[in-house]
DNA sequence: AATCTACCCGTACACTGTACGAATTGCTAG
DNA sequence: CTAGCAATTCGTACAGTGTACGGGTAGATT
């Protein structure tokens, strides 16, 4: 009793709708899954409808960045550029963590929506009227950047979210390595790796390892010695 | 004349030979032009042949990656560990210049391979030997790749490869903005982000941008500022 | 009511990764 | 030297991808 094609109820599209059920989409499901006929069906459409709004999935993906960039925190205006900065890093952390297929793709992509332009020249700003010589604040652009986009790096496919699960996982991957030595005639982990070994099945597996205390440890380290050279020019 | 179907001269691969040119096809055309079958053409065998050498193309890239890994060099072990360290980031930086597709996954691939877990035991090494806990370690490590990573990724697509070439490209972005205001009822780039337009249409595209540059300058804060928080503890 | 324009979408095509199983090669044991 | 076998190569087929093309249909404008 099926009909193969229940004419459908026409859909109501729009390029904001688009962009942001795919990023919904992503964010659930992973970018690798993320395909236009998915997406139409999400939305009740046909795929070739997306075309109408999108010229093509290469710059779908350029909007749904732009929206992420959207969602990150200005540098406040009303405190000092310390913590201002401090504040728009660890938002941006947040943001990269609720949208992870994002993190590759948010500083190198080619043509950089208005949201993006928006944050980096806020950014820009507040170093600028905190004293900041032109030259160090484009230094103390890229160190910072650099610093936030690499550690959502690393953050992007680990297994676990906070210390008590890294703990866990540390024991078990330590736990699978030497499975594997022993499989093979392999020296153990201890013998070829020690530091490693010491490391993640001496400390992390026993303390754990917390990514948002680490975050900001670092953090606070660039930003002190932007600080520091800043004054001493 | 043209056989459709020469029987072909029977391939010779190996595991290595897969990877190797896998990895010269990538660096050459980028990643997302590697293709199973372009990549068995270039070996001169069928695509099917692939398989038998790796079990998909995921853990075919997760070969790549170690090999990328490969190239870059362990941190000595007899200077002191700053020099050291700040050699083995420049190197990582060269390595992944010439290999820009690895940038992303290089710190995101679950599976570590032999490459990488040996230099990773030696950069922990090198710091441990220096003196520094467990704890500081694995903060330093953090800071470090993290921040090497993050500027490979900023590195990634730039269309231009010194100060001067990006010195044209900043003019010329400059120029397609302005366009793009006027076209469009916008205000222009000044107006809108004065201080993104004071470093790119002021700045750099009169003196220009050096990557190598600025890659040390943050470097050598970075390093600098572990070796003040090592010394206070 | 007629026209037009903006929007929607079915079909088709080239290209992807890879499951399956058949063909071939080179080695090893008799 | 031969029989048999295991390792290796690969042709075919299939489901799923992005998207070019062109025909349709709804809603606004005259």
């Amino acid at each position: 009793m099926a009909r193969s094609k229940p004419p459908r109820p026409r859909a109501h599209l729009s390029k904001d709708g688009v962009l942001h059920t795919a990023v919904a989409l992503a964010s659930r499901d992973g970018i690798e899954s993320l395909t236009m006929r998915k997406l139409s069906d999400e939305l009740g459409a046909g795929a070739m409808s997306l075309y109408h709004y999108v010229p093509n999935k290469e710059e779908l993906i350029d909007g749904m960045v732009d929206i992420v960039f959207g969602e990150i925190e200005l540098p406040s205006r009303n405190i000092d550029w310390k913590s201002a900065l401090r504040w728009r890093a660890i938002s941006t952390r947040h943001v990269l963590n609720r949208h992870r297929w994002a993190v590759g793709l948010m500083e190198s992509r080619v043509t950089p929506g208005p949201a993006s332009l928006r944050l980096h020249d806020a950014v820009l700003g507040c170093l600028r009227e905190a004293g900041f010589s032109i030259e160090m604040t484009i230094q103390a652009y890229s160190v910072q950047d650099a610093y936030i986009y690499g550690f959502a790096l690393q953050e992007k496919t680990t297994p676990f979210d906070d210390a008590e699960e890294s703990a866990a996982v540390a024991e078990e991957q330590t736990r699978q390595f030497a499975e594997l030595a022993e499989e093979r005639q392999f020296a153990s982990l201890a013998e070829e790796f020690p530091y490693l070994a010491e490391v993640v099945a001496g400390h992390v597996a026993k303390v754990g390892y917390d990514f948002a205390t680490s975050f900001e440890y670092g953090l606070d380290l660039i930003l002190d010695a932007l600080e520091k050279r800043r004054d001493a020019s």
